[in-house]
DNA sequence: ACCGCCGGGTGCC
DNA sequence: ACCGCCGGGTGCC
């Protein structure tokens, strides 16, 4: 297979930018229009009030807002999302948010002038017209779709915009009984809230003369989902489940969700690895996914009306179709591998891609279009495949690459065999025939005529969508590199296109025609960031894969927000962890596969989160439902036909105690009395919280001083800054303490691990687009999220970088330590025992790693090294070189702990060295199951070196505790919780 | 809207 | 005739 890699494309199609993208519609400027007349936050060019309302008096024929356009406009401001951002942030996860205040009956007012509609027992959003001209109390009724249905009318609109301008309650409506008549409909509203706030919203209700009811009255015939709707069933269905209850549904989720799902299919014969059963059972769900006819869940059709049965939504178009759906296979099972498998097999129609075969092509093209004189012969062939690959550019990306896969194809043509089985196989035929679309002209002509294809050139394309995105965290971005190249057959060309480094190819036209393009997270929010200029955001993609798909879990990230606003027509989800804290997790997934109504917040609030969190079994079951439609997942223990999946070979942990050197001793006890002292000072000031960069770096210094005294830098805590570098110096320092601290610090906006790192003045370090979108929004007056101090974004201080300062000795008075000692013993027995096996040696402290570096080159090891601050292709190298496996390849990998995440594949390795205790044991974990994954074919043996009587001892207990925690409890803790228990770690930590 | 409300036309029975 | 009553025009927020 040829890569095509970004900066050889770059020079390449240099020049070619295609000015595509969409055009702003009129329909585009009405969704504006409504925007700036419903929120008064969203700034738009359109002043609501001399944009003649749609209705004004002066208006003869009453305008009518062709709400239906809503729908499919991917990247505007809508209704729907309106919506959503105005339940996004209040909060309502814990069944204390959810009392039910009271119910009225409302009237619902104007519907003659829109076109939105409602059946009985449908759901309806309220929204808040704060701009409305004629009645800022406005409160606007909209159904499930974001078509406005009509106003609540005006009295009963006054208290409740109090109410609800004020949080006091949010309001939900339920239609009882559909239209009577055309100017208005009865509405039930319920109100939920804290209970501390039930006497105000009663009050102020009363205020304006209304009384809110514990039951809506006269209720008429509701079925169990009805009273659901209503919110009824927490009084009425069966006894709520208990806590206990819903842990272990939870839980169960996700768990194999494969019945019905073990029809298997075989890849397309581009593919040559032969999928395992499993992998080709996650084929066939896929295609099925993606070819799928049915309704999405919930939906069903009624004399000519679709309906969905939770909301009692009914609309004449067919509901949008979903295609697509989580792949949540355990790791290791191989998603990956399946969805390449995917990618080339299930084009448009149920086809295969279509892929021009390198050399073979000429071959068969030789055979069949003989009569047509136009023949193509080898060289022209291979020149066409030259022209793709041009020969400059490859040199500096991945070099390796390009060898092995022009030495393959070259090779290739040899085997003549392989020419014959192509010919016998109709499906390659046909997809060769396809690829006549987007090839050099020499073969179009030679195409042109022919009659082998049973598909006619071009006829099978559905639509003018081609290729799959993949976005994956850049940990994993060589990984499906090669993946690509191990699985695809080296004569067919699947072009590839990285789109990834500072010379990527922001051609829309060149993206939207390769077959696949990979990029990362990072890169994809950065484009998305610089708003107008994001040309994934202008290709119209066949289909998007998210790799590690739950890092979208927080909607308020930027990244979630780039990924929910790519076009495409089939959307995955790759995700060993679909839901990794709560089930709110589930909610972008859904959002991103567009599973209406549940893509908009208050929808998914409402008939699932609500519900789920208040325990109710009708939530449950509809949630369940739901995720089952949706996802296919196994785990290592699934079993197909009584076996299971995969049988990894056994794992043993060893903890091996190490004693240090009395003089080692006495440096450490040393610096732990210092510490003590400085940690103990801030908590009696009570200013843990601000000091908390230093207390970080004492706490460094002690785990530091436990693997080797000449780790330990220079002493930065306590000083008072001077000058604004010293104080830059200062806060470089800080960064650099927190991000190489192992601790897996999070962000305290997207409460996920740190993107492009920066500090702050006040010493809080935060992701910078998380910090800077904090700073837009807040305008003059933005304060740190952590400490309130004002920040400005020019004063945010960026990580430089790990830079080589003087660090340890590794020169001439280069000096052991007792861990490495231990570690060297270890690795010499080992190597005399069997000089074959390969081992992970794992650091969180990358400086640790260079001095380790010297012992291993003086006992004449060969080895390799993987660490955050290598950029892409040295990783790919050093993964390369270790997983190969000829004489003389390197036996040790220094790997830093947080420099593969999930995904990296160092299955070559079967001993892992842990040096130093993460705080975070699923780290560790994470990092041994790099080699303890499928394609281990030996024992792994793990071996945690942990100094006696020190931090590292403590830090251990605290490992177990957090580990009994996750078995144990359901979720994770809020952050003012998790805040408190990283004090009370530090604490035991130091003994204090 | 088979309502409520407004304002003009009207005015014994 | 500064009222009542009638009946047409009208109607979200």
């Amino acid at each position: 297979m040829c890569v095509t890699m970004g900066q050889f494309a770059a020079r390449f199609y240099r020049g070619v930018f295609v000015s595509g993208g969409r055009s702003d519609t009129v329909k585009n400027r009405v969704c504006g229009l409504i925007a700036a007349m419903q929120s008064p936050h969203k700034s738009t060019n359109i002043n609501p009030r001399t944009a003649a309302p749609p209705h004004h008096p002066s208006t003869s024929a009453p305008p009518r807002y062709e709400f239906i356009d809503f729908l499919d406009v991917g990247n505007t401001m809508t209704l729907t999302q309106e919506i959503a951002n105005l339940t996004e942030d209040s909060g309502q996860d814990r069944p204390e948010d959810n009392v039910q205040i009271g119910s009225i009956q409302g009237t619902v007012v104007g519907l003659r002038y829109y076109t939105g509609t409602v059946n009985r027992g449908e759901m309806v959003a309220l929204v808040r017209q704060p701009q409305n001209p004629y009645d800022r109390n406005a409160v606007m009724v909209a159904n499930v779709y974001g078509s406005q249905v009509g106003h609540i009318k005006k009295e009963l609109a006054a208290p409740m915009a109090y109410i609800m301008d004020n949080s006091l309650a949010r309001v939900e409506g339920v239609v009882p009984y559909g239209e009577t008549n055309k100017f208005s409909m009865p509405v039930n509203l319920t109100f939920w809230g804290k209970e501390e706030n039930r006497e105000a919203v009663h009050n102020q209700m009363r205020r304006h003369g209304f009384r809110l009811g514990t039951e809506i009255k006269g209720g008429t015939t509701q079925t169990s989902l009805g009273r659901n709707l209503l919110g009824l069933s927490s009084k009425i269905s069966a006894i709520p489940l208990t806590v206990e209850e819903l842990k272990n549904a939870f839980d169960k989720l996700f768990d194999d969700l494969m019945e019905d799902k073990t029809r298997e299919m075989e890849p397309a014969k581009a593919v040559c690895t032969s999928l395992l059963p499993h992998q080709k059972q996650a084929l066939s769900w896929m295609t099925s996914r993606e070819n799928s006819n049915d309704l999405p869940p919930f939906w069903e059709e009624k004399s000519g009306f679709y309906f969905n049965v939770l909301t009692n939504f009914a609309v004449k178009e067919r509901p949008e179709k979903v295609l697509g759906g989580i792949l949540a296979d355990d790791m290791g099972l191989g998603k990956t591998l399946t969805t390449i498998a995917l990618i080339v097999s299930n084009f448009h129609n149920g086809k295969p891609l279509p892929l021009e075969q390198c050399i073979l092509n000429c071959i068969f093209m030789y055979v069949d279009h003989e009569e047509s004189h136009e023949a193509v012969s080898s060289s022209q062939l291979k020149r066409q495949h030259a022209d793709g690959i041009s020969a400059d550019t490859i040199e500096e990306d991945v070099p390796q690459k390009k060898a092995k896969s022009t030495e393959q194809s070259a090779k290739k043509p040899a085997n003549t065999k392989k020419g014959v089985v192509l010919l016998d196989d109709v499906d390659f035929a046909a997809a060769l025939e396809c690829s006549s679309s987007h090839v050099g002209p020499a073969k179009k002509s030679a195409k042109k005529g022919s009659g082998i294809g049973k598909v006619p050139s071009g006829g099978s394309v559905s639509s003018g969508a081609k290729a799959t995105l993949i976005v994956c965290p850049l940990s994993v971005l060589s990984n499906w590199l090669d993946q690509f190249e191990q699985h695809i057959r080296a004569d067919v060309t699947l072009k590839v296109y990285l789109y990834y480094g500072a010379e990527r190819n922001r051609s829309v036209k060149l993206l939207s025609e390769q077959d696949v393009v990979l990029t990362t997270y990072n890169v994809l929010s950065s484009d998305f960031g610089n708003k107008s200029n994001s040309p994934l955001h202008k290709v119209k993609w066949l289909r998007v894969v998210l790799d590690e798909g739950h890092v979208i879990r927080n909607p308020n990230a930027l990244q979630s927000k780039a990924i929910l606003d790519l076009q495409s027509e089939r959307r995955w989800i790759l995700s060993g962890t679909p839901i990794q804290n709560s089930l709110k997790d589930l909610y972008m997934l859904l959002s991103f596969l567009k599973l209406k109504p549940f893509d908009v917040k208050e929808w998914w609030n409402r008939i699932i989160q609500r519900p789920v969190t208040m325990g109710d079994r009708v939530g449950l079951k509809n949630l369940q439902a739901l995720v089952k439609g949706i996802t296919l997942r196994r785990t290592k223990n699934s079993k197909v036909a009584g076996r299971t999946l995969v049988q990894l070979p056994e794992r043993r942990v060893f903890m091996q105690h190490v004693t240090l050197s009395d003089e080692e001793r006495e440096e450490y006890e040393q610096v732990k009395k210092e510490g003590r002292k400085i940690i103990g000072r801030y908590f009696e000031e009570g200013t843990f919280m601000t000091n908390y960069a230093d207390v970080l770096a004492i706490l460094v210094r002690l785990r530091q001083y436990c693997c080797h005294p000449s780790l330990v830098g220079k002493h930065t805590g306590g000083d008072v800054p001077g000058t604004p570098s010293e104080l830059r110096e200062r806060l470089i320092n800080k960064i650099t303490l927190v991000l190489n601290s192992g601790s897996d610090e999070e962000c305290a906006i997207c409460l996920d691990s740190l993107r492009q790192p920066v500090i702050t003045y006040c010493a809080h370090v935060y992701c910078r687009p998380c910090i800077c979108e904090v700073i837009r929004s807040e305008k003059e007056q933005a304060r740190c999220p952590l400490c309130r101090a004002e920040i400005k974004t020019k004063e945010l201080v960026e990580y430089p970088g790990e830079e080589k300062e003087a660090g340890p000795a590794t020169g001439e008075n280069w000096r052991s330590s007792s861990k490495v000692d231990a570690l060297m013993s270890n690795l010499l027995k080992l190597r005399n025992e069997d000089p074959t096996v390969k081992s992970l040696v794992v650091s969180q402290f990358t400086r640790f790693m260079d001095l380790i570096e010297v012992p291993l080159r003086e006992y004449g090891f060969s080895f390799t090294r993987l660490d955050g601050s290598m950029a892409q292709k040295a990783r790919s190298k050093a993964i390369q070189d270790f997983q190969d496996s000829s004489p003389g390849s390197p036996t040790i990998m220094l790997l830093s702990l947080k420099a593969g995440g999930v995904g990296l594949n160092l299955t070559a390795a079967s001993r892992v060295y842990l040096m130093d205790p993460a705080w975070n044991p699923a780290a560790e974990d994470q990092c041994v199951d790099r080699c303890h994954r499928l394609g281990q074919t030996r024992d792994v043996v793990i071996t945690k070196f942990i100094v006696k009587d020190s931090v590292e001892e403590n830090m251990v207990k605290i490992q177990k505790k957090k580990q009994e925690l996750v078995d144990k409890a359901f979720g994770v803790k809020k952050s003012q919780d998790r805040k408190q228990s990283r004090i009370d770690e530090i604490r035991a930590l130091m003994e204090i």
